[in-house]
DNA sequence: TCAAAAGTGTTAAAAATACACCCATGG
DNA sequence: CCATGGGTGTATTTTTAACACTTTTGA
């Protein structure tokens, strides 16, 4: 069966940046293609959209399929068309990017049919199509956008000390920050609710453990509050 | 002719919000439309993406087809999908959105062959399409997008008074400034460029025009500078 | 007892805010 | 001469930046 329009149209498809951040890195995750054009390059995972779902419905589907993510913050990036930037034909991609917590995600992903693996956003490889440009488009966003609004708290589990928060900041933003300077500032905002527990199995005093007060957010966000780190 | 795919696909359109200031009100461009579906509604200019153009190009040559509008600060803002957005069938757009210096283009847009013209964003008529909903998402990036970067001299002829300039970021951000407080920091970024010229034709003592200094905000801005009002 | 990171305050500089009057110009 | 907006400075508060030592814990 074939469709047939009037006009000639690109295809639409959907691809991921979705970024993970471990001890060392701010990281991104790529799949192995296993076909033809770019078969054995790195890509970003995506696919085409399907005629019964939005966009964003697509990247949530793809994500879940190629790597197993879910349940993961999402947002869209920006599209693109480029002529060339499939060589099998004209492709339009929009283009998103998502946060995810390393830790919950690491063993999914290595196990997944598909290969997949994480790679340090400073040390990628060869990848397929325009995704390097993709990729470097939703770190640029991601570096503007965790400064004024609280999306950096996606990256770390839900319990976090403050150390692994700086570092956070510390690594998207590619910049040192003073501990006590940042620590004042962070609970200053009252965004953190401090939990009467401290790590576990670290060699060194234990640091307490922090969650991220979303509710609270929302109310200070609807009376004009500003999120600013 | 027709084009033949072994799946289906949705059309791809661009759509475009162009803001214009006026010295009543932040405006948007729209035009009449003069076919079905909602014929003799206001839509945003846009149409149909073609094969040999990327989107970015058809946003620019639909502006220029559509109200004349030609080498204005044009940038991605988001790709609109619901399935049910266009009632003809499965249609996703790229939306755009434009700033113009309105003096320049009031008139064009009046005279074009269809009826366009210029509405306050606070008092949109029915919109076609989900292109309210478009409208909103481009005044919410203008109005982020506006203060830290400098795009709202876009909104403003070449040689400006800081007036004008106040009353811009007024309009744009919805609430007064303290004119003193205003003065000191824009001119403290050093991105201006006081001229030897006066305004004209103004019943009461002539305001010092300013010129933006591009120039200037690349060489600062290739330096670290952060643009922030 | 050592290594590693946790936790904690003060001071100085810079930036943001609040605020009011005289001046120049054209009608 | 009056209405309109142009142009200007200071004091206060708030925010940011710089900076170092003691404590806790597990190995």
């Amino acid at each position: 069966m074939t469709f047939s329009y009037k006009y000639e149209r690109p295809a639409l498809a959907v691809d991921c940046v979705v970024f993970g951040l471990d001890d060392d890195d701010l990281k991104v995750l790529l799949i192995r293609r296993d076909i033809e054009p770019f078969q054995g390059r790195w890509a970003l995972p995506g696919g085409f959209v399907r005629m019964d779902e939005t966009v964003d419905e697509a990247a949530k589907r793809e994500l879940v399929e190629e790597t197993g993510v879910g349940r993961v913050f999402l947002e869209q990036l920006y599209t693109f068309s480029a002529l060339d930037r499939d060589p099998r034909e004209r492709v339009v991609s929009v283009a998103y990017f998502a946060l995810v917590n390393l830790s919950d995600h690491r063993v999914k992903a290595a196990t997944d049919a598909r290969e997949a693996a994480w790679f340090a956003t400073s040390d990628l490889p060869a990848l397929a199509f325009d995704h390097e440009i993709i990729v470097d488009k939703a770190l640029e966003r991601l570096r503007g956008k965790v400064r004024y609004q609280p999306v950096g708290f996606e990256l770390l589990p839900p319990k976090f000390t403050l150390r692994m928060l700086q570092r956070l900041y510390e690594k998207v933003l590619e910049k040192a920050l003073d501990k006590r300077n940042f620590r004042k500032k962070v609970l200053a905002m009252g965004l953190l609710e401090e939990l009467d527990e401290v790590e576990q199995d670290v060699a060194h005093r234990a640091a307490r453990l922090y969650r991220f007060d979303k509710k609270r957010y929302r109310e200070l966000e609807k009376q004009g509050f500003d999120f600013e780190l």
